[in-house]
DNA sequence: TCTCCGATAGAAAGCGCTTGCTACGGCTGT
DNA sequence: ACAGCCGTAGCAAGCGCTTTCTATCGGAGA
């Protein structure tokens, strides 16, 4: 019923190894030969068993990429990116070669459907895999993470961080493009505070992931230096739980609710502040709507501030000030990357750089 | 090196027909041995050789999804959707059964992209594939899809579309979830005609997408409706190519940058709009731009409508009046259509209703 | 007590492809 | 004119799993 590479061979008058190589590509094969064999497959309308193929070859044309949140265009341009890197034609060969099937992930930020993709990834023999975006900083986690990881790395299959920080243990066995997160939050922070906010709320993410933390983290550096921390208790890097000392930091979802709760909170827990910073452009939005919703304008009675860029950030109104991340670079990078077509960089791991873009939505506070 | 079903049983001392049966749990094994076959997997920390399981049984169990454009949420929206009702565990059962892996595959809108993964996705015996979004209607493109989905169905794949016209000659082999485009596209223009406007724009997508031709046709029903159609030429239905005697309709990708520069070009062509439809709300947004950048406020001097109510529209100033479509809702139910979860609708064809959301953007034009 | 049957477990035959090794011509070198 | 090669093609042995068919064992029914 279905057409086998021996059905192909007989009406091309040859061994099924032969058309197996004229198909790969990787051995030499007569002209005229091969031309027979690609007519055969033409007229029989062949399509490659995959599975039969990957069994054989013990390896497969799968590259999975992992996504915390797909409705997300933050990592929708990042998958998207790297699949331009790694799916089919389109990147130059029409037959042979390049002709991986890019699978993308949805992890729903769960930590358990993580690993299971991944371990989904490793039955299925995957050529690579890119992780994106922040990851959940559980110990327990992490390990299993660490675990797993090497198993795929000693199946042959390459392992690459996009958007995302090293594992602690992480050995050469991945490279690494991590987002200045850190610095982006300090440098957004530094502007506020150049501008002459004083009292500066802080809408975060959800406390256990790297990228809240480092955005955080970035914000309170620039508090520190200009001697602004308002947080009692000790803390510090730590957790980044949002000690409760904190009054001014309110953790939530990345999510466009959660920025305009948030805000709520925080203009009620200190109706006096003049700015507020959010954890990415989608719950600056939610912010902006809050603030709005309370009777004030922005900039003019606050600023508000967000983080990623994505496309709608310039459109809202006043335009959004914000962090520039360049995710469909760095998701290109990966995508190629992943495919080895490009060289790892030195020790590994690189950071890619965040820009500040200063628009509309911030300004002096009112004098 | 890699722990295989064999090793597996000679530790837990049964055949490897046993362990296979414990793993895939349809055929009756004794509890006893099922622990110990259970126990000697976690043991070895064995995971199941998918292209190995796929040839032997013929089938696999990735479900393919395929989008246009995944940086654009309107399809990350049904894809992350369709995934929940898929991908891994979290679905209920913990083992075996619903683990199937979903994978999402960017076409970029280019008919050989799409026709390419499906190839693709039929070298892998996928179990199920999902179509998203707009088809491209080229004579050419429509027939070699149908004959390359007609090939997947009787290798036993499942095919579903979801926001997607059925094929012309679909016969009963897919599910097809339709959006009523015309509907919508016919109640938005005409709440605008209520409003008082008789000069209206349209920014509209690639004349060769379904989606772009039912949103247009919607927009003209209702224009002909109230004895506003503009256009001289017959035209009517057709092509939807935007015939040159309609001087009110553009043309471009579903882009913001489109939508701005269609609606300089519009401005341009009559200055007398009062009124801009946009194709849907990201090029929405570029018109909301391009009115303001031209000194026009919205909706006080022109009014802008969208079309799909993604996430961001709500938080734009002022807020896009839109038609929403239930995104999520029908992802779900692709994904759960596309498992076997669900049964087709009656005739295989569903039409999902479009819900005019009324907002700040339109308003009565001036006096 | 003997036969028959249900419940389990094993043996073994592939699934369709890749690839190491062998085989076969025709050339080149001497 | 003969050995030795290079360039090609074929053979056949799996890759790791599923599944049909067969074997075995312990009762239940007569």
């Amino acid at each position: 019923m279905t057409v086998t590479l021996a059905d192909v061979a007989a009406r091309a008058r040859v061994s099924p190894a032969t058309v197996s190589r004229v198909l790969n590509g990787n051995y030499p094969v007569a002209a005229s030969t091969r031309e027979r064999v690609l007519r055969a497959v033409d007229d029989l309308d062949y399509v490659l068993n995959g599975p039969a193929s990957s069994l054989a070859a013990a390896t497969s044309d799968l590259v999975g990429i992992l996504v915390n949140d797909i409705a997300d265009p933050f990592f929708g341009i990042m998958a998207g990116a790297a699949q331009t890197q790694i799916g089919g034609p389109g990147d130059g060969s029409g037959r042979a070669g390049g002709e991986k099937l890019a699978v993308i992930c949805n992890t729903g930020g769960s930590p358990e459907r993580e690993l299971t993709y991944l371990t989904l990834l490793q039955r299925q023999r995957a050529a690579a895999v890119v992780l994106t975006g922040g990851a959940v900083e559980s110990p327990a986690h992490q390990a299993a993470m660490a675990a797993k990881l090497a198993k795929l790395a000693d199946a042959g299959t390459r392992i690459v961080f996009c958007g995302r920080p090293p594992l602690p243990e992480g050995d050469a066995l991945v490279a690494a493009l991590a987002f200045d997160n850190r610095g982006g939050g300090r440098r957004l922070t530094e502007h506020l505070i150049s501008l002459g906010h004083r009292r500066i709320g802080y809408v975060a993410g959800p406390p256990e992931r790297t990228t809240t933390r480092h955005r955080l983290e970035g914000h309170r550096e620039a508090l520190r230096a200009a001697g602004l921390e308002d947080f009692p208790a000790g803390g510090g890097t730590a957790g980044g739980a949002g000690a409760d000392g904190d009054r001014l930091v309110v953790h939530g979802p990345y999510d466009r609710r959660s920025g305009y709760e948030a805000t709520l909170e925080l203009l009620r827990r200190a109706p006096d502040v003049t700015a507020i910073v959010a954890a990415n452009d989608t719950v600056a939005l939610g912010a902006c709507a809050a603030v709005r919703d309370q009777g004030m304008r922005i900039p003019q009675d606050i600023s508000v501030a967000g983080f990623d860029d994505l496309p709608f950030s310039v459109d809202a109104v006043p335009a959004l000030t914000t962090v520039r991340l360049p995710l469909f670079e760095a998701g290109a990078r990966a995508g190629r990357l992943a495919m080895g077509k490009e060289n790892p960089p030195p020790g590994g791991i690189a950071t890619i750089a965040a820009e500040l873009m200063i628009r509309g939505s911030t300004a002096a506070p009112r004098g």
